[in-house]
DNA sequence: TCAATTAGTCAGAAAAACATGACCACCTTA
DNA sequence: TAAGGTGGTCATGTTTTTCTGACTAATTGA
C-alpha cells in the first residue's frame, strides 16, 4: 500500500497550491474585488472592516506572487499603487462563477 | 463609502464559504481521493503520511457538513464507515479540473 | 510648520489550526 | 483472555496565521 504525500507541499494534488494561495481570511475578497476594479491599499483598508495593514499587505503579495494580481505604480502625486488582475487572474473568473452557481 | 463584510462570516462573497471548507491541510486531498473511491478512516490514516486522527476526523466532518461528502455505515463485521461524494461534490469535479487546467 | 494623506515594514501578542498521546466501545482472531 | 483491527473523542501542547501598535518616508493642504 503506497502512502501519498511524503510532505504536505506535495504537488501531486495540483489544485492544492492554488487553493492555498486563494485561501485565508482576506484573499477571496481581494480577488473578488479585483474583478470589479483595481485595488488600492488604503482604500481596501477602509472598505474591509476588521482588516489590517499587515494582513492585507501579505495577502496582496501572495496573490501577486501567484500571478493573479499585478502591481503597478501610477505617477500621480502622491504616488498611487494599483493591484489589478493578470490574464491568469481573469481566466479564473468564469470558473469561480461556476463554483458559486452550485453553492 | 460603504464598508464591506461587517463580519468575516459574510456571505456577500459566496465562494468564500466554499473556499473555506475546501482549504486546510488535508481537505483538498480528501476531496480528491473521494473522487476516486469512497474514503475509510483508518485507511486514510495510513495512506496520508503525517496525518492524524483528530485532523482527519475534523476534515471529514467539515466536508460532510458542507454537503460534499456523505457518511454511511456498511453493515459488515466490524462495521465499516464510508465517506463518499454527494451529488454536489460530484458537480465540483469538472470545475476543479478547469482550475487545474489553468495552473 | 503641523496634520493628514499616500503605502507600506517590523516586532510582539493573540487567535486559530494542527498534532500528540491517552482513552473509549465494539468485534475478531489466536 | 489478550492483541489487534474497526472508528472515533478528549485534553493538552505546538505551530501557523492573524492582529496590534509603533514606526518610516515622501507629499499635500492649512
Amino acid at each position: 500500500m503506497t502512502t501519498l504525500n511524503a510532505d504536505n507541499t506535495d504537488d501531486n494534488c495540483p489544485a492544492q497550491a492554488l487553493l492555498k494561495t486563494l485561501s485565508g481570511k482576506w484573499k477571496p475578497q481581494l480577488f473578488k474585488l479585483a474583478t470589479i476594479a483595481p485595488l488600492r491599499f488604503n482604500n481596501l483598508l477602509r472598505q474591509l472592516e476588521g482588516s489590517n495593514k499587515q494582513s492585507l499587505s501579505a495577502a496582496l503579495k501572495e496573490l501577486a506572487d501567484a500571478g493573479l494580481l499585478s502591481k503597478h505604480t501610477l505617477q500621480t502625486k502622491p504616488l498611487h499603487i494599483e493591484y489589478s488582475l493578470t490574464k491568469k487572474g481573469k481566466l479564473m473568473i468564469p470558473i469561480f462563477e461556476e463554483l458559486e452557481g452550485l453553492i
